[in-house]
DNA sequence: TCACGGTTCTGTGTATACACTGAGGCCAGT
DNA sequence: ACTGGCCTCAGTGTATACACAGAACCGTGA
């Protein structure tokens, strides 16, 4: 592996973990230093970290990581629902129906296993996994590669935020339920309610956030 | 201005022009000395050519601009479909009625104008700034960055693509009907219609697309 | 004491040198 | 003649040296 991937997926894990909190000058000697790589593989992972948006060039005074606020989190979810409601229905035209029936049951039984014995952590855990592999099925179904990468962008970009959404037990068994709807809209088919799930989900994601975030 | 960026910026052109078409393997020395910059700053140029989706890395063998087929022209569309419905429902909800007022009556001036003269130079060049204005006006309106960005990008790859569909005037006349209702939408204040309408405007713009490239 | 200018220093931007990997071609053996 | 292995070389990946620009600090003059 090169020196400049393993510094950019270095730096990426730190800025997605706060480790690098928003506003963070990322110098360059002091990067490469800490990192153990030049300075010519960090400069490439700095660009790529720009590129994706996790950095900005401070004119001069090098690159910072993205400050964060809550209007970021409402346009990062405007985007978001522009993407995913789009993979969904696209998904819905063109996946197995199978794959998703399958995913539907999978997650009514990770409710019920979230209503048996909620906070639970190895069924938040594989819980996670689960909403991961969804997030794989609807974007390998959507077969567009440019609509998938730019879901890996803006999924990005909500790891980082989602360190400040402490989700609750109550919340997870929600999401159960509406990641179940939404496998099941996309199984049988059809577009218009997959995006519909779709954006019914995201739009109590964000609401639970707001709830949470501003008293 | 420094080297990167210009390296950057041509080879960009370079690639949206099609004077380096689909296919082309960028070498390092031999960009570099054609540019006249140095290694380090064109490999940076090439990490964000990369990054935009218009190049990739072809393992060990340098970076080659990323091919084009009707399918990636499919994929585009999609990704532009979710991105601009997006983007015009939250202009309809956030953008100044006056600025779309006048929009809308400056499209349906270039119509007249477009219907007196059909295939003018200038008038077809005085259109493509007024769509640009349109664009930036919905961009500004939707006041979210990271749509923003996103739709640079998609934008940045279509006009790559554009260079495979020779408008012709009646078309030309279409779009701008088309434009003034989405305008008129926004002004309106109607998010679902503006939705509607960029839609429409959208999918009658790939079938015309379509019907000049796959006979 | 405050303001202005100069100097120094830190840090980025660029160029170049060196090492290593991958591929392609050539030679020898079967 | 064909195949397999080795050698060579082109080209990338990395490190480092050097130049330049911006900022901060100190000194001096009013």
């Amino acid at each position: 592996m090169r020196a400049s991937d393993r510094a950019y997926a270095m730096l990426r894990e730190d800025i997605v973990e706060w480790r690098l909190p928003p506003g963070t000058v990322l110098g360059e000697v002091e990067q490469a230093k800490r990192l153990g790589v030049s300075r010519t593989p960090l400069r490439e992972a700095l660009a790529r970290l720009t590129a994706d948006g996790l950095a900005a060039q401070h004119t001069g005074r090098g690159v910072v990581v993205t400050p964060i606020s809550p209007e970021t989190v409402e346009a990062l979810f405007e985007l978001r629902q522009a993407l995913e409601c789009q993979a969904a229905a696209l998904a819905a035209v063109r996946g197995r129906a199978e794959t998703f029936r399958a995913l539907r049951a999978d997650f009514e039984a990770a409710a019920a296993r979230l209503d048996a014995d909620p906070g639970e952590d190895p069924a938040r855990r594989g819980y996670y996994t689960l909403v991961a592999r969804l997030d794989a099925g609807i974007d390998e179904a959507a077969a567009n590669p440019y609509l998938a990468q730019a879901l890996v962008n803006v999924r990005l970009h909500l790891a980082r935020v989602r360190r400040l959404a402490k989700d609750n037990p109550a919340r997870l068994r929600e999401t159960a339920a509406e990641h179940a709807t939404i496998a099941a809209a996309i199984a049988a088919g059809d577009p218009a309610l997959a995006a519909a799930a779709t954006k019914v989900h995201l739009h109590k994601s964000l609401e639970h956030f707001n709830t949470i975030n501003h008293p």
